[in-house]
DNA sequence: CCAAATACTGACATTGTTGTCAATATAATT
DNA sequence: AATTATATTGACAACAATGTCAGTATTTGG
């Protein structure tokens, strides 16, 4: 209410160089800068203030592009599901090599666990935001589907019958679950159990196998 | 520092009932309704002024049982520790069934994914407080002690080598990492595919039994 | 070269949250 | 019953974070 008199305050002002980006230029910046500080320091790191300095911009102008807080996390939300669903199934539809089939599985989890993607789905997850963005339906709808038809065509080679569909359902929920799991804690247990990085590869591997071996005998 | 006159302002104040608590049962019941909000709304739930409602007490009530926010975190975090480590390791002590030793698994698998721990403490770690509660390290090493006892024991009953370690190891590990998993994206996987809350148990049954064939033919 | 569009900024408003403090009510102790 | 200890509260302080706004600089298009 009070408005006291303002504005014209600043009688000279130099003013340098601005640099002016174009606008999508300007939102991927914001982006990936926001991204690394969710990975970095998890939910609480996501001040405008901070990001803003991490890419030496004033807040006021994350506020230009996505009009609101709640806009740069649905925005982060969206780009973050978009390239976790082109990183799977590029992964799911390259490798044509019939033995191993599930190493494509072990490419799902590490794309999953790969970067801040699983911690900030897991974030969005955590604070309910769950709901608004439909897109993880389809992203575990198509993922499924891409391994079901991988499995069959795999079992026709063999002569064999083709797999249950709920058995490839769990196998993808077990992925999927076990990569978020080892993105979030993944970290902790293998270094209290005195895991270093190589023995996280060994345990990737221990698990690819574990996998693979229900695959091939598993029906 | 401007300190102005105040205090000393009301002159009438019938002041009803006051319920007084022992500080204990204080304590316990913030702590209950602190976990039931962070497991509720995530992280930004957990303000002190939402805890004090729900249970109908003033917000400084808290800061004066837990000095203050971190405290009261800390104390969260403690106390979701205590309770998952008797959990699990209760579990894991109990049902000496010789077959379907790796149902101790599933208990455990429950043990972490039920209520809101699993989700406690994932937040934790979102938040980066891990470093500080060295509680975890004791914990995993303590199951995984057990597990290879346990193992041992059972392989020597059917006259077989002993297990490998580090094939224990990983066993727990994937328990741990896809418990934590499903506590965080579970329902919603499920949910997005299709699942009902049978068909969760039935991909809890296929874990169980994916491990059990591994704990019974691997090694 | 001028004008329109717009990325960007500084200062401020607003709101929400933690924390402080003196005062008050209640239980325990003597 | 009086005293002590402390759980609890209301009011306020301090601070932090988002959002608003008018104005500035820079690009683009005529």
């Amino acid at each position: 209410m009070s408005t006291v008199a303002k504005t014209a305050a600043n009688p000279a002002k130099p003013a340098g160089k601005r640099i002016r980006r174009t606008a999508e230029e300007a939102r991927r910046l914001i982006l990936d800068a926001a991204e690394k500080r969710l990975a970095q320091q998890g939910p609480e790191g996501l001040r405008l203030q901070d990001i803003a300095r991490d890419i030496g911009i004033s807040h006021p102008a994350i506020l230009h592009h996505f009009e609101s807080r709640e806009g740069l996390v649905r925005a982060l939300i969206a780009r973050a599901n978009t390239q976790l669903r082109d990183t799977m199934l590029t992964a799911l539809a390259g490798g044509h090599t019939k033995a191993d089939a599930s190493d494509h599985i072990g490419h799902v989890f590490e794309a999953l666990s790969d970067r801040g993607t699983a911690r900030l789905l897991s974030w969005l997850l955590l604070t309910g935001r769950a709901t608004e963005n439909s897109s993880a339906h389809n992203i575990m709808g198509e993922i499924v589907e891409a391994l079901q038809a991988r499995r069959t065509e795999y079992a026709a080679e063999k002569a064999r019958p083709a797999p249950d569909e709920e058995d490839t359902l769990f196998m993808a929920m077990l992925t999927a679950n076990a990569a978020f799991g080892e993105a979030i804690v993944g970290r902790q247990l293998a270094e209290a159990v005195g895991l270093d990085a190589d023995g996280i590869k060994r345990f990737r591997n221990w698990f690819a196998k574990l996998l693979n071996e229900h695959w091939d005998g598993g029906n």
